[in-house]
DNA sequence: GCACTCACTTACTTTTTGGAAGTAGCTTGC
DNA sequence: GCAAGCTACTTCCAAAAAGTAAGTGAGTGC
């Protein structure tokens, strides 16, 4: 039985559920450089729809992972910037940064994962597949 | 104009993507132990849906983060490690389990997220919801 | 009053996921 | 020698999540 990944695990299932949703990663790498307002996010991240952007700001200000803040202007404007919890998350980003640089093609974009249903490069399977 | 964000972003982004796909971070952090076969990484994640389990693994091997390795028995297995890309990847694993123990309460089942849709406890809009 | 901005929300479509059952190769029991 | 089981997947279908686009409400500017 391998239940030894259960005691961290709880936790640890509920941080990469978070980081697990879509846009959440790029969400809170923003943040990071400060505070930001809504037009600004989507205007940033430039292909998130405002629908789930403003999905994932709810969830994850009801996560204590950021705050929205509203400034009664006049021209009002909201503001999002992340909670102590939320700025603990920078290592996590940071290292993701740092893999990325090191490891990530820029001219493979990431759609790999898309035709590999289609593309078995490596290792078929010895099943026929007829 | 923020595209100060854009040269490194690309590849961000491509590594976000790829922790933003449900389960990566998981199936990542149990390879991290070690290989693991496709029987074995189902048992050990628990609701993980075998479909998605393999699309998954594909889409990991595609990226060059983990192989496939079969050894042909007789009992035939397929066991899936991870590469030196893979391996690189242990530190963003790291920092977020370190993250998820010291700010994920295991009370909390993550679940806050659905519920923020209709929970508005910070700050309601100002507009009138009739 | 009309046009425009900001910050979202709503309605509808497409893509992803989940759940369960099926398939293929191979071994074991009878 | 064939039904039964194991491992590793795949297929089918329903449900959930994300994309798209248009709408809403408050406020400003002219």
């Amino acid at each position: 039985m391998h239940d030894d990944l259960s005691p961290l695990c709880t936790r640890f299932l509920t941080a990469a559920d978070l980081l697990g949703r879509r846009w959440t990663g790029v969400i809170l790498r923003i943040l990071m450089d400060g505070p930001c307002r809504f037009g600004e996010l989507t205007e940033r991240i430039g292909t998130i729809s405002e629908r789930v952007l403003s999905e994932r700001l709810k969830g994850l200000e009801a996560e204590g992972i950021l705050e929205r803040h509203v400034d009664p202007g006049p021209p009002i404007r909201s503001e999002y910037r992340l909670t102590e919890k939320g700025q603990a998350f920078w290592k996590v980003i940071d290292e993701l940064g740092k893999w990325a640089e090191r490891w990530v093609d820029v001219k493979a974009p990431a759609q790999a994962q898309k035709g590999a249903k289609a593309t078995r490069a490596v290792a078929p399977r010895k099943r026929k597949s007829a």
